[in-house]
DNA sequence: GGCGACTATATAAATCGCTTATATAGTCGG
DNA sequence: CCGACTATATAAGCGATTTATATAGTCGCC
């Protein structure tokens, strides 16, 4: 089982390489500023997420308009993997939540 | 935001009050054996929720057919609160998880 | 008759990830 | 000139989970 943060920084990354600043503001834009974690969160679930082998250091660098420092990541086969898994067990458990009536379900009490 | 287990305790005691073992296997029927938590991360959980006033022991005692050591737990106002916001987060992560293509959903590529 | 598995609760020690605070540094707006 | 924003990074401390262990009754199997 992967950690909460650990899944919403993968998810960020689903959908194309991003640095780590970025990574906080796709947090922010999809799911609200509480969802986003503090930089020392981030940066050091990075560390620990490139040593499982969940995300690596892209080679690429900032183009010649963004900041020179940023430092851009990329999901990997491994982080993919685990992303999916975590989805599916996620969606049991609101599927779960939904039959004990704790959600609204579409078209239904 | 609360933990995994705490949520996935609280899920458990939703439709009805259980004892600590109960709330094991009611995991596992529901989500499967690699869901439930071991008996240490269990009885541990309980009391730091009782504490922050998610579940209270309920005075109820184990009837004559029952074992005689169990200790029935129910989920407070708090935390059917509680489990309500964080089905709702979670709910909104497995949208995301769709919309990035990672779990498939009903009726669509 | 003993052994393992299941039910049931509980605690201790250790690990590990997150929180909070701090540091550095450039740019932009008021 | 100061605060806010962009951007990365590390240190110290806290707190929850993991793993291991303890106790104890019942049941089925060999």
């Amino acid at each position: 089982m992967i950690t909460p943060l650990t899944y919403t920084i993968l998810l960020a990354l689903a959908d194309g390489d991003r640095h780590g600043y970025g990574i906080i503001k796709e947090i922010e834009a999809r799911l609200g500023p509480a969802a986003a974690p503090s930089t020392g969160a981030l940066y050091l679930a990075l560390q620990r997420m490139e040593n499982e082998g969940l995300v690596t250091e892209s080679p690429a660098l900032p183009g010649p308009d963004e900041d020179a420092r940023r430092r851009y990541y990329r999901i990997t086969r491994r982080g993919r993997e685990a992303v999916r898994t975590e989805s599916a067990r996620l969606a049991a458990l609101v599927e779960t939540a939904r039959q004990k009536k704790l959600l609204p379900r579409r078209a239904d009490a």
